[in-house]
RNA sequence: GGGCCCGUAGCUCAGCCCGGAUAGAGCGGCGGCCUUCUAAGCCGUAGGUCGUGGGUUCAAAUCCCAUCGGGCCCGCCA
């Protein structure tokens, strides 16, 4: 059900009549208007004269869910009716309850959606963040409109970052007794350390080799900065792993290892789990504590490696194509740039106007990120969605070009055009790119523990009693609140402040508004829904906000941008909190008390569902 | 060098797809409002060559071209 149905068709069937009046051929389109009263349709293409739109508006019949129906040069516009309009938000509140928003339009289809997909040798970051949100405000969205939908978290368990976090654990694992942090924040601690390690090692054997004086000057300076990387980290192991660790070539072990590991070597299964599993149980439990919720855990290994998925793919892809691939001493390249030239893929997979070739198998005959990514979105594609949806970074662009090129190639056409890339871009820190090899990121845990207290200490003045358990919420609420109150297309530079903000434009700002909806109707719960002849301008307003909430919904359903109802829910509260200081609820007369309440519940309502996609915590204190 | 994305108030951003009526919010400034439904709030006020140049059009923040600035990518990394 939605309230602006009736006069939105009142309104276009008026413009269609005008437009045949006046003898045009087409009818202009029903637009929205801020200061002109609310629907408007523009004629000026059609050169006709104003004096003639004015007469023939003249004809035009009552009106019924629309008022003020007005020529303004070659504008035509109409107002809502309120009356009608508050009938219509009110019955479909009431019948509806928090399901209204939801309309059939919005029900676009089945989905899967992979969304997170952190590599698992460190924790989540405040990269992973944005991603997280939004995927799963994205879901949350597609679910509040009835969509099917599954969420995977694709595990990246392969490949030589793994090796090293195993390698690096193997090591030190006699301590784990003594570890007293989150399994993921030591885990990845251990990853930079031994990356540094490896770095420094490889650095130490090639200034050995090196006569070149600047050359020399220019490892030593390298080798510092690892040197530091590894200072950073303040754990009792790091000692421990430089001994180890420190005369191997980490290199050459971590790709004897990955090579061993693809081939199903036991004991390297062994490990890389282990160390796998530590930091999963970390990531879940950052990522439970966001509310974000994920269906099925896909290990990588299992589902295109040792599946022997991958190999046989890219088997079929060399029979099929031997005019597209290269083999450069041993390794696989095909020539995607190439092929989507030759067959004119660009338009068909909305690929960027560039691409490189892409290497399938090293020359050691192990697999690589994108051989795997194939046999992966393949595996996605037969669980038979509608669409599957990858929320990945932008970084990746080229990556996913390739993944959508090698389906087609492979003859999986429909595959390739419904796997979209669902494109982020990227979370800075200021001045620096964030590197989880380098220990320089910020984790997730940690700004929502800093976004707890600072919510905890606003509490603390005012509900000292109920203050530990709503902090958290409302650090949360906060958290998400600020990934999606900027489009998924411009870079973030992570701001304290940003996240810390408790203020409007913020998740607690409309968690404090519904507080305050809450509280009104708590004290009377009890209350007609009736329509007054006379409204406040403050009340027309937010009425009409409300309205729009299913309108709202739909756009951002179609358009996959949860983030437009983060910015209605910020427009919708500043109404609210506005009309909230300048109208008595609970102390006028019957019966503007009672339509009041109904307008409050309309608004708490809307707030409930608006908060269920955003994944913002619901709280009747602050 | 090539590709993708982004340049709108001091700061963060919406509007651009689908061109039209005085370009919208919030933060921060400044000035006000708590014996009255929770002040994480509200009211008022100042602040803008819509990066720049050209083109299309009766009409451009919006479309096209060029140019400048920022981010990311162009690996036998993931």
């Amino acid at each position: 059900m939605d309230p602006l149905e009736h006069p939105r068709e009142e309104f276009r069937k008026i413009v269609e009549q005008v437009a045949h009046g006046l003898g045009l051929g087409e009818t202009p389109e029903v637009e929205k208007t801020a200061r002109f009263g609310y629907f408007s349709a523009k004629f000026h293409k059609y050169r006709v004269h104003p004096a003639k739109l004015r007469e023939v508006v003249e004809a035009v019949g009552d009106l019924r869910y629309l008022d003020k129906l007005s020529v303004d040069g070659l504008y035509l516009n109409a107002d809502l009716n309120a009356e009608r309009l508050a009938e219509a938000v009110f019955k479909a509140v009431s019948q509806m309850s928090t399901r209204y928003g939801y309309t059939d339009q919005c029900r676009v289809g089945s989905f899967l959606v992979e969304h997170t997909s952190a590599n698992p040798v460190h924790p989540l970051h405040i990269g992973h963040g944005r991603n997280a949100i939004l995927g799963d405000s994205l879901v949350r969205l597609l679910k509040f409109c009835n969509n099917k939908v599954e969420v995977h978290f694709y595990i990246d368990d392969c490949g030589v970052q793994v090796m090293y976090a195993a390698i690096g654990l193997d090591a030190v694992r006699e301590e784990a007794a003594m570890w007293r942090s989150k399994p993921d924040l030591v885990i990845g601690d251990i990853y930079t350390a031994v990356n540094a390690i490896a770095e420094i090692n490889k650095l130490k054997s090639e200034l050995s080799k090196t006569v070149d004086e600047a050359r020399q000057r220019e490892i030593i300076a390298e080798m510092d900065e690892w040197v530091s990387v590894l200072n950073r980290i303040e754990r009792d192991f790091v000692n421990k792993l430089v001994e180890t660790l420190g005369r191997e070539n980490l290199v050459e072990k971590a790709a004897e290892l990955n090579k061993r590991y693809e081939m199903g070597d036991v004991e390297v299964r062994e490990s890389v789990r282990r160390v796998v599993e530590l930091v999963l149980r970390g990531q879940r439990e950052t990522l439970a504590r966001l509310g974000v919720e994920i269906d099925f855990w896909d290990y990588e290994s299992e589902i295109t490696v040792w599946s022997s998925e991958a190999s046989r793919y890219v088997r079929k892809l060399v029979d099929k194509w031997p005019q597209y691939v290269e083999h450069k001493g041993g390794a696989v390249v095909f020539r995607a740039d190439k092929f989507a030239e030759d067959f004119k893929l660009t338009d068909v997979l909305n690929l960027p106007k560039f691409i490189p070739p892409v290497t399938l198998m090293r020359s050691d005959g192990t697999t690589l990120y994108v051989t795997r990514d194939v046999a992966y979105a393949l595996w996605q594609w037969r669980r038979g969605f509608d669409r599957v949806v990858r929320v990945i970074s932008t970084e990746q662009t080229h990556e996913q070009a390739h993944v959508r090129i090698i389906l087609y190639a492979l003859g999986y056409e429909e595959a390739a055009r419904k796997i979209v890339h669902y494109a982020y871009e990227m979370v800075k820190l200021p001045g620096a790119k964030m590197s989880a090899r380098r220990g320089q990121y910020i984790s997730l845990d940690e700004i929502l523990d800093e976004a707890s207290e600072r919510s905890a200490s606003l509490i603390k003045e005012k509900n000292p009693e109920v203050a530990g358990v709503i902090a958290e919420k409302v650090a949360v609420g906060a958290v998400r609140y600020a990934y999606l109150s900027t489009s998924p297309k411009k870079p973030i530079e992570f701001k304290w402040d940003t996240v810390l903000n408790m203020r409007q434009n913020s998740g607690p700002f409309l968690q404090y508004t519904y507080v305050r909806a809450y509280s009104i109707l708590e004290k009377s719960p009890k209350y007609d829904f009736v329509v007054p002849n006379q409204m406040l301008p403050e009340e027309r307003e937010l009425l009409v906000k409300v309205a729009e909430w299913p309108s709202t919904v739909r756009e951002a359903v179609l358009s996959l941008r949860p983030d437009y109802v983060a910015e209605y829910l910020d427009g919708l509260a500043l109404l609210f909190n506005s009309y909230y200081e300048k109208a008595p609820v609970l102390k006028a007369d019957e019966p503007t008390r009672s339509f009041r309440l109904a307008l409050v519940n309309s608004v708490k309502t809307v707030l409930e569902s608006g908060f269920y996609i955003l994944g913002i915590p619901i709280l009747t204190k602050m």
